[in-house]
DNA sequence: TGAGTTGATAGATTTTATCTATCAAAACGG
DNA sequence: CCGTTTTGATAGATAAAATCTATCAACTCA
């Protein structure tokens, strides 16, 4: 019963049978009588067919979200059980925003010092595809925005608050600032992240409320990418402070604080809510509890 | 899998392996074959044995909390598929402490009106036994005292208060008052519920606050019993005076409110604190919120 | 129209589940 | 201390299911 759930919430994920099968080991015959017989058994058709994958019926909708919550639950008792024989062991899928990347150390760090046999996984994803990963169980936490979109059922600690720095060469114009303003910021071409990125839409907005239209000379899914081109001293950038500091200045490259419209946007770690979570991640959100407390401002 | 887990709570329930089998409807090594699978599978001892049941392991205990979330989830799933396709339909299983048997009727009659599809099937069971079969499956809600035992994991609705009202004939001691006190009624021979009852627990105390050690002329686990006898004008009793007011006084039978201590005992609808519930557990909370205001003072 | 995709279906095969019958160990009772 | 009963495990046979390969029909798209 509980393998064809998991094959419920492969169609959901894959959309297509075939692919769908193929993720979770079997043929799509296999696949294809194992939603066939749930349906049967609820008497209700659950997916729309015709000759390919249309998405699922109303009941369908319903028997996911109850399928995700089992199928959850019973991962979480195996787990649960591990633990309790072997400790904590295993590996945790993490996926963070950009921005958030080069904070995810503070949380492994002090994780592995306390659970060294545990592993990590580590996604860059846009929030809103860390909060479908989260749904759908491909990741056991993630790092994300957690006062913009509507979160759903998690378990949210908030870690820290990003205040933006506009990256600029010293010899470019405004690097010679010690502070500037958004409608300054937005008179200067820019590299940003890509529009999927919460991030950006953030920082466009900011700099669009000043009345200017930015220009957006580059834009790009990777901060490494926007970080290597700033640090040419040809390039700028706004970044939220905590990674400027990480990733280092040049003697060429200054970080200037931007003053102005404050809009406070909470970074923090999401979980499934689920009671009991499973080991893994219960320890990392006491982990995260712990931290938060020397991170937030 | 799901069904092994079924095993599993059969076998917690029966305490042993061939009543669970038969409980489950299989044959007794098939089930040994299930709990097996599972221990094989999770590479870990569930169920102490020595020639017969012994208990579960610590492991055990948490496959089984596990269990018996993954299992009412997958009830609750059907039945909400279930529900979708054809209305409300079914059996609300309930049970109620013996002095709320009565009240039962003020949630099912409008439950009745709303859904008429739905059965019920209603036990007379003392408060902790009602817990442990909400814990167990066996019951998909209860009535029962809110304020004393821990609850547990449970929704629960306040309905109404019980206060307590002597029931004696007219021509008895004490008969001719319009109120009596807690240290009068201590005096009077009664006829009381068994001490297994949290109410006779509860007005057992009351009356030994008072410095009088109580007599209990009669005991009995059936409040239809106990007003027989008391409807006879030689016995009297303590009852809640709704209870009272419900079976009905002759012109021999007077209650009569008792003044003094008031000890307050919530009596409310508990149910699972599942999320979402089942959509016949939901009608029937919505009907006790209903319920509730017109009940509660 | 013809090649490529997609999911259903048929039939064979393997795997799993379950049953009956029996056994060994412990508990019980005189 | 010895038969009797209770209890759960085990063996072997059988039934049920799950899964695979191969194929087909319907649809899509160039």
């Amino acid at each position: 019963m509980i393998d064809k759930l998991e094959f419920l919430l492969a169609l959901a994920r894959e959309k297509h049978f075939g692919r769908a099968a193929e993720a979770c080991g079997v043929t799509q015959p296999t696949l294809s009588a194992g939603v066939k017989q749930i349906e049967d058994s609820f008497g209700v058709l659950l997916v729309n067919r015709g000759s390919r994958f249309q998405g699922f019926t109303p009941e369908g909708e319903r028997v996911l979200d109850w399928a995700r919550r089992i199928v959850g639950d019973a991962r979480a008792m195996r787990e649960e059980v591990h633990a309790l024989k072997h400790g904590l062991v295993g590996r945790l899928r993490l996926a963070a925003i950009p921005t958030a990347l080069a904070m995810v150390e503070t949380l492994t760090t002090p994780y592995r010092a306390r659970h060294p046999d545990v592993q990590f996984t580590v996604w860059s994803r846009t929030s809103i595809e860390i909060l479908a990963h989260l749904e759908n169980l491909e990741i056991d936490a993630g790092l994300t925005y957690l006062d913009n979109e509507p979160l759903g059922r998690v378990t949210a600690v908030p870690l820290y608050r990003e205040r933006y720095r506009l990256l600029v060469a010293a010899d470019a114009p405004l690097g010679n600032r010690d502070t500037v303003t958004w409608a300054e910021v937005a008179k200067v071409p820019l590299c940003l992240l890509t529009p999927d990125m919460q991030n950006r839409r953030i920082i466009e907005k900011l700099l669009r409320d000043t009345g200017v239209e930015p220009q957006i000379m580059l834009e790009s899914d990777s901060m490494i990418l926007l970080y290597s081109h700033v640090r040419t001293g040809r390039w700028a950038s706004v970044m939220p402070s905590r990674l400027a500091a990480t990733l280092g200045l040049t003697d060429v490259l200054r970080s200037i604080p931007i003053t102005g419209p404050e809009s406070a946007h909470t970074i923090g770690l999401v979980a499934p809510a689920r009671e009991p979570m499973t080991p893994l991640t219960a320890a990392l959100v006491a982990e995260a509890r712990r931290v938060a407390s020397s991170l937030y401002d």
